[in-house]
DNA sequence: TACACTCAGATATGCCAGTG
DNA sequence: CACTGGCATATCTGAGTGTA
């Protein structure tokens, strides 16, 4: 773990740290956006109104557990009454309902507007969840709506904890969100905890989730969430359990990277978050290409044979690599999509999204702020609005047009290069491997390769 | 010696989309 | 809603080089 006394300005503390900070009354600087006078640990954590974060242990893991408490931050509001009139309300100061280390009191006479408005939502959101999981025939014809019904309210509870921290929200009240960050830290640590006493090591952790490693002597998950809802009052679910997961780490620092992972529940489904797969912008052939390589990797049943189907999935990576190389790509696969948030005037820079929108506005086409632009990379180095990109509403129907082969393929490497990184394939082993004429080397490489294993793969 | 220029790497900023 | 992460671009900095 990271000391203190190396934490800088911009570094993501961990809870743990937080806690131990607290504990040791050490100094320590947080973010850049913090005060100077917040440099008090106790302070910082007061002035700290993020969630709870575990850094992710990067890499391949067997046996992982995902357990979830359901909709966390209402819950907490429910069962702990916390509302803009309830915390630090003026008729009982005396309260004995105090939050974890910041101690506010909270109201003990009333129950809060928020609670009351909340309780029944998460009711209904349970039952449509157990309707969608209920094999039950009566439900079957409405299985979709319950579904749709079940995000929706999901979604409605999520941002209601925004509002909370929001200043113009007129329900809004800051100490609410600093109520229920702390003892949804609280939660989070005392789980973990639960959750290694039991014999589970903790890879990761993220405001209302949890990634457990079990072991020989640590399987009985239903014990496990039993035990947290009982010491917690708030109920948590299996959300599965993984025959593999790859954590995947930053690209900015070789630490975990809290939103990007990839993994194979044992019911066969995938659980992809973060990858680029995942986002709006992306070309569908750079999705097509990451689906392709997950696709070859979810046929392996644990860690072991993950590893051994890599040389499969770099194969993938090559056949595509190939197709835009030849210029045998299909143009509408070639097609970037993205929002954009003002209008073209107030731009300072010449990006993607400007280059399109200027050659629309040509056409007499505008595009507003929220409009989506859809454009092809032609000379992603040119400065010159016209050469940049190719708006795709300007691609007539059969006319040849030369896209930027060196861009997608750098854009292919790096898709790669995400979902491999922790296999040991950096974005240049796999630039190089992918040149056309390297057939042979690539087997020998392979097999060189799979006795280095990547750092984090190493046993300690 | 003073100054201008280039280049590479580090750092900051703008923008967008993801996580919950 | 709050917050994080990634990419592209802009700006800064220091080393190296050329020129007057």
């Amino acid at each position: 773990m990271q000391t203190l006394s190396r934490v800088t300005p911009g570094t993501v503390i961990s809870a743990i740290q937080i806690a131990q900070a607290i504990r040791e009354n050490v100094l320590v600087r947080w973010k850049q956006n913090v005060p100077e006078d917040f440099k008090d640990a106790k302070t910082l954590f007061l002035a700290d109104r993020g969630g709870m974060i575990y850094e992710p242990k990067i890499g391949l893991h067997e046996n992982v557990v995902e357990i979830d408490f359901t909709s966390l931050y209402p819950a907490i509001m429910v069962r702990h009454n916390i509302s803009p009139e309830t915390v630090l309300c003026k008729c009982c100061a005396d309260s004995k309902h105090r939050a974890p280390i910041i101690d506010y009191h909270i109201c003990e006479r009333r129950i809060g507007l928020i609670p009351r408005v909340l309780e029944p939502l998460i009711n209904r959101r349970r039952e449509y969840k157990k309707r969608v999981k209920d094999k039950d025939k009566e439900y079957n014809d409405h299985r979709e709506i319950y579904e749709a019904r079940k995000k929706a309210l999901k979604w409605i509870l999520v941002t209601c904890f925004g509002y909370m921290g929001y200043r113009n929200a007129r329900f809004g009240r800051i100490e609410c969100h600093e109520v229920i960050n702390t003892y949804g830290r609280e939660l989070l640590l005392n789980t973990a905890r639960i959750a290694e006493d039991l014999g589970y090591e903790v890879l990761h952790g993220i405001v209302d989730s949890l990634w457990v490693k079990s072991s020989s002597n640590s399987n009985n998950h239903e014990k496990l969430c039993e035990k947290i809802f009982e010491q917690s009052g708030i109920s948590v679910e299996l959300e599965g359990i993984y025959k593999w997961i790859v954590f995947l780490p930053k690209r900015s620092d070789p630490t975990g990277a809290l939103n990007r992972y990839y993994g194979l529940f044992e019911n066969g489904e995938m659980k992809i978050r973060g990858l680029e797969l995942r986002r709006s912008d992306t070309p569908p052939l750079i999705r097509d290409a990451q689906m392709d390589m997950l696709k070859v990797m979810a046929r392996a049943n644990d860690a072991a044979e993950l590893q051994g189907r890599i040389p499969e999935v770099i194969e993938v990576v090559r056949g595509y690599a190939d197709m835009i190389a030849k210029g045998e790509c299909d143009l509408k696969d070639l097609v970037f999509t993205s929002v954009v948030s003002k209008d073209s005037e107030y731009y300072h820079q010449l990006n993607n999204n400007l280059a399109c929108m200027l050659q629309l506005k040509n056409e007499g086409l505008k595009v507003r702020p929220g409009e989506q632009v859809k454009y092809i990379i032609t000379d992603a180095e040119s400065k010159r609005y016209n050469r940049k990109v190719k708006a795709w509403q300007l691609v007539k129907g059969n006319v040849r047009l030369l896209y930027d082969k060196k861009k997608y393929l750098a854009y292919l490497v790096r898709a790669a290069g995400n979902i491999l990184a922790p296999f040991g394939y950096t974005e240049r082993k796999l630039t190089e491997i992918i040149k056309p004429g390297r057939q042979l080397t690539l087997i020998n490489s392979i097999q060189e390769r799979s006795y280095q294993l990547s750092p984090f793969l190493r046993p300690e």
